[in-house]
DNA sequence: ATACCTGCTTTTTTT
DNA sequence: AAGCAGGTAT
């Protein structure tokens, strides 16, 4: 077969680039993924050896679809391909090599971020720091940060030049250390270890570099730092490096990703070629249009513009809902109407929005309207209750240094282990430098442990060792069944009579069968391998598009996938762009690429839909149309907007058309009853900021403030400035409360 | 040890 | 609105 058949002369160009650096600029709908797979199909025509090449992308999904085009294209030679993500690839190279770092094993396993966030939580507490001042989510946030930039404890500890910063330091070190002791990595530790290991150990270094002649990135926009330098390390010694992306599509900003990577790999590799891809295969002329005239509005941006042969296409609609749940209805009606009329099926029709909280609302109006849709992200399946705490049990079968899982199970289901007890054996293990598991396995020596205690330990502990036995002998499968059976799990949730049992029961099931599932794939079936894959998927590898279904997801989600009819619901200033990135120029451009992102993933229809209100943390709030939304020229658009009845109240299954010109004018305020009178929710500033509570009041000790629960109480401190305000106001009788002040329902009196 | 109640905070996006 | 930590009652 010919590889170049169907490719214009760039993708050619692209294809036939073996040696040297290549930095391919690939616009939305130009065929990247095409050109990936046809320059891996080459390489193998011309003989290169499967295990010789490396091809990074950014989902599992992607991925596995790539493999399956070149197995179609080249025959089975793909399957030895490294073919994966930047995690996935770190977690295989790492099971072969990490032992060469002291302190690590084999048998490690991997923490996502709420196991992680447990562990900073228990750092807090063992450092005497106050959780309200250093929030987990922050310092979080902080040491993923420092490890994107491949910041180990001691190199941030010297860069630490603040209070906080100090804080966050002596909290990475003992974090660091718990995941050791635990022989735990996190997500990112995956990426810095790799690194580190490869920079202090030339032997490996070298092995893998020799290895990999032929090296590929997809979505080099979205790397960070750690993931640039893994790079740039693994195609040292033969420079084959060819890289994909887009800088108009880089959305992960806040994860670290930097778009330097992309925009300045022509210096890093002054001898590199560049193409680019500027024919769109997907949109219609007007989709890509829309598309362009917003994107030109980034400042920080190299001008580039897409263009297409397709045909110019119907008008992008926007509507105008009242509410959430009148756009909802809009959407689901419109869906409908796709479907009857013009025959489109439920698979080609995705709904995009910003937030996953938007989600909800859009589900109801489905449900009500009885249309079958599939939810992307959202809560995962893997971070349901039941499948953790099952989780939790193959984790320790597997490292029983794992605390944080010994912790989740060691009263799931319940044995009569309470706090007290556990407290008691974390004591004595710290104390011996045990790990808690060689305490439960062995409580003889605990001091104070009750006899009634003693039982229950020994019962579990027994459980535990036999399942480490089995873990060589039986599959995966056999061995999540009896873990659930054996342990009293399933015999609990049968025996309590909740309401949601009956679903976590099905959500075992379904466990079950993605245990038999992994078996059928192309890894070695054992455990080790399963913890690994049920760590690094997300649901987009997961989620089953073919079937006749509307899908839902965020738009980050919807990166790399295309769909004939897309929706994208919430174009609000204060939700999209989100209020959080209002006040800061390049995380609203960054913004800005999102909705790039989500318009040009529409092939034939755009429907963009914002609301006059919307509950938000349980207040309704107005937000003006999304700048993104006015940015579109109105020769693309066409514009409807819900008829209101003399009342002010929607009569939703009447859709006027708009004029031009005329463009409604959300109303800037709005009155909400409560039981002390009229409480008038923020005003939106003609500037376009979010709705908040008035922050440019200045509160002094003294002041009268009139509270919507608590009436009037007098100002008795403030602290701190700007957003960040605090205030003690002691109100009669009921005491002295401290308020946020960009939270709290205050005003002067 | 556990179930229940109350009051408070709030993640935007995800490997 | 809703999940969660912390406290109290069983």
């Amino acid at each position: 077969m010919d590889i170049f058949e169907g490719l214009n002369p760039a993708q050619v160009a692209a294809v036939e680039h073996t040696t040297g650096p290549l930095l391919i600029m690939a616009g939305a709908g130009s065929g990247k993924t095409k050109v990936l797979t046809c320059k891996i199909a080459n390489l193998l025509a011309q003989g290169v050896a499967p295990y010789n090449i490396l091809a990074i992308t950014f989902t599992n999904k992607a991925a596995t679809e790539m493999r399956e085009r070149v197995d179609r294209m080249i025959g089975p030679k793909a399957k030895d391909v490294w073919l994966s993500t930047f995690h996935a690839f770190c977690a295989r190279f790492l099971r072969r090599e990490i032992e060469a770092l002291e302190g690590y094993k084999h048998n490690f396993v991997i923490y996502d971020s709420s196991d992680s966030q447990t562990v900073i939580k228990t750092c807090l507490r063992e450092l005497n720091l106050d959780e309200k001042q250093y929030t987990p989510n922050s310092i979080q946030a902080a040491i993923s940060n420092a490890k994107n930039t491949l910041q180990g404890p001691r190199a941030f500890e010297q860069s630490a030049d603040n209070f906080f910063k100090e804080k966050v330091s002596d909290v990475y070190k003992l974090y660091q250390k718990k995941l050791r002791a635990n022989n735990a990595l996190d997500f990112d530790d995956l990426l810095m270890i790799t690194v580190v290991l490869l920079e202090e150990h030339q032997d490996i270094c070298a092995k893998y570099q020799a290895r990999f002649k032929y090296i590929m990135v997809d979505e080099y926009q979205d790397t960070n730092g750690a993931q640039y330098q893994l790079t740039k390390l693994l195609a040292a010694q033969h420079h084959n490096l060819c890289v994909v992306g887009d800088a108009d599509q880089s959305i992960y900003g806040w994860r670290g990703a930097d778009i330097r990577n992309i925009m300045d790999f022509e210096k890093d590799y002054p001898e590199v070629q560049t193409i680019k891809l500027e024919q769109n295969y997907r949109s219609t002329k007007t989709i890509l249009a829309a598309a362009n005239a917003v994107i030109e509005n980034n400042i920080d941006r190299k001008p580039k513009e897409l263009w297409t042969e397709n045909a110019g296409g119907e008008k992008i609609t926007s509507y105008l809902a009242n509410d959430e749940r009148d756009e909802a209805q809009f959407i689901a009606t419109t869906v409908m109407k796709q479907k009857t009329i013009f025959n489109s099926s439920f698979g080609d029709i995705a709904i995009l929005y910003r937030t996953n909280a938007q989600s909800r609302v859009l589900e109801e109006g489905f449900m009500r309207a009885g249309i079958p849709y599939t939810m992307v992200g959202g809560l995962k399946f893997y971070d349901r209750k039941e499948i953790k705490d099952i989780h939790a049990y193959l984790r320790v079968i597997f490292n029983p240094a794992d605390t944080v899982s010994l912790m989740r199970i060691i009263n799931v289901p319940k044995r009569g282990l309470g706090d007290a007890t556990i407290a008691k054996m974390n004591e004595f293990a710290a104390m011996n430098d045990m790990t808690l598991f060689d305490v439960v396995s062995n409580p003889a020596q605990v001091p104070g442990l009750t006899a009634r205690v003693k039982k229950p330990l020994e019962i579990f502990a027994e459980f535990v060792f036999k399942m480490m036995a089995y873990q060589d002998n039986l599959s995966v499968h056999d061995l999540i069944d009896r873990v659930m059976n054996e342990s009293g799990y399933i015999a609990e949730l049968e025996s309590e009579k909740k309401p949601e049992n009956e679903t976590r029961l099905e959500n075992l099931k379904e466990l079950l069968s993605v245990a038999k599932d992994f078996e059928k794939g192309d890894e070695i079936p054992n455990l080790e391998n399963f913890l690994s894959q049920v760590a690094l998927v997300s649901d987009i590898d997961n989620a089953n598009l073919e079937e006749d279904r509307v899908t839902f997801m965020t738009l980050h989600s919807a990166k790399g996938l295309e769909f004939p009819i897309v929706f994208i619901a919430g174009m609000e200033e204060g939700l999209f762009p989100h209020s959080r990135t209002l006040m800061n120029e390049s995380e609203l451009e960054e913004e800005r690429r999102a909705c790039y992102v989500g318009i040009t993933r529409a092939e034939r229809k755009l429907y963009l839909t914002n609301a006059r209100g919307r509950m938000i943390y349980g207040h309704t709030v107005s937000y003006p149309q999304s700048r993104f939304l006015s940015e579109i020229p109105e020769e693309y658009m066409e514009r409807l907007v819900v008829r209101q009845n003399a009342y002010g109240f929607a009569n939703s299954s009447v859709v006027q058309q708009r004029g031009y010109g005329s463009a409604f004018r959300p109303s800037v305020q709005m009155q909400q009853a409560s039981g002390h009178g009229t409480i008038t929710t923020p005003v939106m500033q003609q500037t376009g900021t979010a709705i908040r509570p008035d922050t440019n009041v200045n509160w002094h000790v003294g002041d009268k403030a009139k509270h919507g629960k608590w009436g009037t109480g007098t100002v008795v401190s403030v602290r701190g400035s700007g957003e960040e305000v605090e205030l003690k106001i002691a109100f009669p009788g009921q005491g002295i409360k401290g308020l946020m002040q960009k939270y709290a329902p205050i005003s002067k009196e």
